[in-house]
DNA sequence: CCCTTTCCTTGATCGGCATCAAGAAGAAGG
DNA sequence: CCTTCTTCTTGATGCCGATCAAGGAAAGGG
């Protein structure tokens, strides 16, 4: 199977568009982007390991990528589903401790390897980048107790609702429609339900009018009355 | 009612034992210490609503903190409940942002307020802080990640395990005794159980003879063989 | 010491979600 | 186009843990 688009990638500019950097000096930024190397993953294949020592941290350029933890028994948790410009593993790096979770591509995709060293070097060099990255652990910090609230006192039928409405472009009222950006079986994963159960609450809220399903493509009639329900 | 307990307390060596801090060096500490002042709360008080703005962070000394979204119709949403030691609005003070939710005591209670100021100006002044307070949110992180694995793949049982593992004093192997530091209530809460669920996985636990209950000292006569434990 | 309150335990019942099983609907590939 | 594989849906059943209800055991407080 061929491993995706074949373009070539700008790795500086990459990096200097990234949340994480984009109030760094460009010139800074020269010595990470020089020691980031870019990698390639087929469908299915994996990046890391649970276990596996952290180097340093990745972007996605395209593609999908999950985090999930290994079972024994098959049926993986999955954490997170990222995508473009997103990057993960930073907080470990900074540990000297190995990945506590598995990144596998979901898609084909391309992502950035950013060493840990000229990360380090720029943090000691520019404080307000410093600042920058305690920024965005605490921002992860911060959904991550929002994900583990939502496990332990929403039902299903709220996790999915909650779900649905993030996807949902702006803070909208009125009508939205929502492209499902993976499929559904990662979906029940991440919301922690076996992919039956999350069928069968789509189709219980289609069937009280409270969303339409089309596939993947979801129709939300009237947002602010979804967001009332209360399971 | 009269507001908690009146010993001297010891801000310094509290904030040197913080999750956030532990990794920095007690002398640098020394400057975030003498900015920052403690608060007596009685139960139902507010310590601070949504929207305002975040000078700072706030440690709880002993008490309750639950933080909440507010509504008008008087049935707010409680985010977190947060108990001894633990911190809250650390991330939204590194964002400049002001707090997103309301933060009230349910207990009468005692915290800490540590100012902005002093912590930003620390990482500015010396980069080794702020390598250090990567390496403590990232610690954070870590053990918040594990907790969702715990949550989404352990049954109750296995969650119990963990907890008294956890406690027993090295990674010996043969017998252990364990003290329970709290209640049984809030080690449930802890683990995610009712108080009713915990007491008879405590029982059930008793009579496999992996422990032995004798009120809030657990002895373990096997500690290998609890560890083997797979229901 | 008793009284009150909180904490813990036990039993009965119920429901949500997983599991098992099988079929339908798409997607991919020759 | 038909085959094959994956994804999604639907049904039947069962179990874990919550909930409801009540009683016992500590623990403080007067």
């Amino acid at each position: 199977m061929a491993v995706g688009k074949p373009e070539k990638i700008d790795i500086a500019s990459i990096i200097s568009r990234l949340p994480l950097f984009v109030e760094v000096p460009p010139a800074q930024l020269q010595h990470v982007a020089a020691e980031s190397r870019e990698r390639r993953l087929a469908k299915g294949e994996m990046l890391f390991h649970k276990g596996d020592p952290a180097r340093g941290f990745f972007v996605i350029i395209w593609g999908q990528i999950k985090l999930a933890f290994p079972s024994s028994t098959g049926n993986e948790k999955v954490v997170q589903v990222l995508g473009p410009r997103q990057s993960f593993g930073e907080a470990v790096m900074f540990m000297d401790r190995p990945y506590p979770v598995l990144a596998e591509a979901v898609s084909d995709a391309m992502v950035l390897h950013i060493p840990r060293k000229p990360v380090i070097e720029l943090i000691e060099r520019d404080t307000s980048f410093a600042l920058a990255m305690l920024a965005g652990l605490s921002t992860r910090l911060h959904s991550l107790v929002h994900d583990v609230e939502s496990y332990s006192l929403r039902s299903s039928t709220q996790r999915l609702i909650g779900y649905l409405l993030q996807q949902c472009p702006a803070e909208g009222k009125g009508t939205a429609e929502i492209e499902l950006p993976t499929s559904k079986q990662l979906i029940a994963s991440l919301l922690n339900l076996t992919p039956e159960t999350l069928s069968r609450i789509f189709r219980d809220l289609g069937d009280s009018g409270l969303i339409e399903v089309h596939g993947r493509l979801i129709k939300i009639p009237d947002i602010a009355r979804l967001r009332e329900v209360d399971f």
